[in-house]
DNA sequence: GTGGTCTAGACCACA
DNA sequence: GTGGTCTAGACCACA
């Protein structure tokens, strides 16, 4: 699991690292109770402050992501990732509505709108950045 | 048009504007050379300050979807919305790929993805809230 | 003598029409003496509002360019034109000053600079757009 | 790098401030990956709302001429300045023209013009107000 | 401490 | 009546 962070991007720092982490779940690089570097090593390895690493960490734990151990440190959810449930489809929806708003605006056709996530889901599976 | 704002959202209000401009031009509802109304206007109608309203015109602007004329107002983009180029695609990707990995870390596969694309289209079309 | 408007310009429709006088009087296409439209006709001709042109003429007027008269109408400035004087260089210094400082920070040399003015100078001769 | 305003100029207060920084970059006096004052700490050395000093940096930043970052604050273009390309020529040209052309009414001719870009040359390099 | 968002309101230029 | 400029000030997100 390499990170690459874009401090140039609108995207905040610890967005951008539940974003890795996620990837790495999707593409099952990181596996169910897989654990993750510790905040302060990981907050070193990328040149940033360490809250940063820890709200990152946090907020994949409300997500239920990841499970946060005292003393054992940051691992992989080893139960069951979360749900695909209605609230999560509900919030899908309405992050991927503006996307695809512009799209359409833009001349783009609901067929090719789909070719594109799934060029995205290539970029994934490849690791591809 | 009609416009509705969240004020819980995350989502700045100006965005939300930008959203439902660009979903009524989508939708055809909004047709190139069609007038939009006044920044203190559409303020006044949401109930907010007309440089919210300002700054979504303005970004609006930048994009392309729309020119800004001093005393006449604002309209839709009458010649030609901005193109779905290979800067644009990139950016899409850029945005639709942590939406994916979430999904798929879920367990949705991207068959399923696809589908949500789609009910989005829809909603979209028939203007569903 | 016919004037374009670029009513999406930045540049008030008054100042367009000035600067067309102008270049007119520059290429020697007006020439002392020679009458201009009446606010009302040119108003006309270019679909706009009368009180434009007449701001424009009333300004062309402050810097001596022209003449009004009541019944006659307008002139261009019959006994010479106004002085190129160390006021006037003072101001075209100052105008010049910030599109040079842009053109440098982006990597044109004073040579390159210069080679743009002389084409704009043959650009004005040659009455091209 | 000092900033003089003018508050009694036509030129809005956050284009004369884009206009010196422009003019700090033409000169060398700020370097690619050089830090600008904070938004505040501007807005206060100059005695100006900070509204005012955000705004010359969103410009800026849309020119490609510096990145803001939320938290590190507005550094000048670290990786190559925005290009002398043919979109700016054609941009720049329109913005000489008039003046050229009123030079031209009062008597100047095209040497007499290139002359006055020369000092404004010199004035930019000897930092002369 | 940094920039971002939003409000409220004054005054101005343009047409 | 339209957008543009500028002020003053509150509260927030990020690091």
């Amino acid at each position: 699991m390499l990170i690459q962070l874009d401090v140039q991007s609108e995207t905040p720092l610890y967005t951008q690292i539940m974003h890795h982490i996620m990837e790495g779940i999707a593409t099952g690089q990181l596996k169910p109770g897989d654990p993750l570097p510790s905040v302060r090593s990981l907050a070193v390895d990328l040149g940033i402050n360490f809250h940063t690493v820890n709200k990152a960490y946090q907020l994949l734990k409300e997500k239920g992501f990841v499970q946060i151990h005292r003393q054992k440190g940051v691992v992989i959810q080893p139960g069951g990732m979360p749900k695909n449930d209605d609230f999560y489809r509900e919030k899908l929806q309405k992050e991927i509505r503006p996307l695809l708003a512009e799209a359409l605006c833009r001349g783009m056709d609901q067929e090719q709108f789909l070719q594109v996530c799934q060029t995205v889901y290539q970029k994934i599976h490849d690791g591809e950045e």
